[in-house]
DNA sequence: TTTAATTTGTTCAAAAATAATCAAAATAAA
DNA sequence: TTTATTTTGATTATTTTTGAACAAATTAAA
């Protein structure tokens, strides 16, 4: 009985019943329950399971498409600490904007209740927030249905029409020598959204910090606050800067 | 029964019922009282229910997400004869625009596999054809939740930046004195569309010919031609006015 | 108003689940 | 074969979750 294959299991088990659990899978299977835990935890990892205290749950109930999901479900519960303490930063009244990562996607769940104006090109944070108390604009422009957002220079210029107090952002890196972009288009948008805002903080789970990735695109100094979990020496780098690091 | 469990059969009290006791789902779930509080409390930090003495509530009261459904499954036979009349006059490389009625959206699953250019206002839309041959752009703006679409004069200017060789779009009536809008953001952008369209399409079953209501916002000869399943003597009338009009 | 009943938060303890450490077993590589 | 690497399991310490008891706060009743 190897990874692979109770991996194979688990993940029946899930499709059919929706959850597992640690004990029951261990008792099954014939093995340890640590044997289990770290195979629920890779699987976590790779965002295949949601894991839950005693076992695991499917990684979405209610579909919403894709890709995007399974990216959006890795390193989950640091991305929900992150928007859990981004939330915080949100008043009534509040003019915001969001980027289309995973992780400010996941900040959708903690908004919901409050009334605020969001400015986004990311279609799954409309989908999320649509019958919610939060008013919608929706970024103008070219779709593009891997990111499952709207970008370009049409959707650049919609951004500078507006004025936002926030804007949440995600980067595909940052590191003592500035912003990083998987992207031209994603670069581009996240300094439209950095310059039509009072404020901007960027959400960013350990895996980003120190990464240095495609693109280079801007200075720290475009971003005001770091909202991360990392622990990492660079964080002290940043503060230094004048960069203000709020640590969950 | 961990958390996230409970967190969800909670959620689902409170779509179907609208509130929650703090005894009595203690006594469903068989757990202790104040366990539920402890979740309660979570997730109103989240924002995700109004927390009560010996209860929660809902979050927003007012809830509309299936009213485009249930709007789009009306009279869906003759809808679909339209909208697959509507399909055979698209042609590869054609760049349209499509509204955001009940009659419009379905004709996105006879679109699917051409390689067109649609541009809309509905979300809906973009959500059925975002993994299709069909390249989309979505027009930017203030989100209308019930109409799931985006209205308003940012949505009219992002429109007349764009020429299209077709417009599909539906109306609320359409009479020999014009025709008429629910409201006065929907009767605008049905204007922004058909001026920066080439040749314009109205698809409508036979539940709006004749029907005036609301707001009369346009001539016929806004529209170029009429795809219909009615068989009404006004047909002969906008025929004798220069619409085509494609019987189905 | 005052009083009673209910709901809530706090503190603490028990139980369950988990992570960390290290050793044994299985597997792969040389 | 031997050696290295990976996987697994046992043990222990730590963390998380849960419930009970009781005082404080809130609501309802008199």
């Amino acid at each position: 009985m190897n990874f692979q294959k109770r991996k194979q299991i688990i993940l029946d088990k899930l499709n059919t019943v929706g959850e597992v659990d640690v004990k029951l899978i261990a008792a099954e299977l014939d093995i340890s329950e640590i044997t289990i835990r770290r195979d629920l935890n890779q699987m976590a990892g790779d965002g295949l399971l949601y894991r839950t205290h005693g076992g695991a749950m499917k990684v979405n109930p209610f579909e919403v498409p894709h890709e995007f999901v399974n990216k959006a479900a890795k390193n989950v519960e640091a991305k929900d600490k992150i928007c859990r303490a981004a939330a915080e930063q949100i008043n009534h009244g509040d003019i915001i904007f969001m980027d289309c990562g995973s992780t400010v996607f996941r900040l959708c769940q903690f908004i919901k209740g409050k009334k605020i104006k969001v400015i986004t090109n990311s279609i799954p944070v409309v989908y999320e927030l649509q019958n919610s108390l939060v008013s919608l604009n929706i970024i103008g422009g070219e779709f593009n249905a891997e990111r499952q957002a709207v970008h370009g220079s049409i959707a650049n210029e919609h951004i500078a029409r507006y004025k936002a107090n926030k804007a949440f952002l995600g980067v595909d890196g940052i590191s003592r020598n500035g912003l990083f972009a998987n992207s031209e288009l994603e670069a581009e948008i996240t300094q439209a959204f950095a310059s039509h805002s009072a404020k901007t903080y960027l959400l960013c789970d350990d895996s980003k910090i120190g990464k240095e990735s495609y693109l280079r695109f801007g200075e720290l100094n475009l971003i005001n606050s770091i909202i991360t979990n990392s622990k990492s020496d660079e964080l002290a780098f940043f503060r230094k800067k004048g960069v203000e690091v709020i640590d969950v």
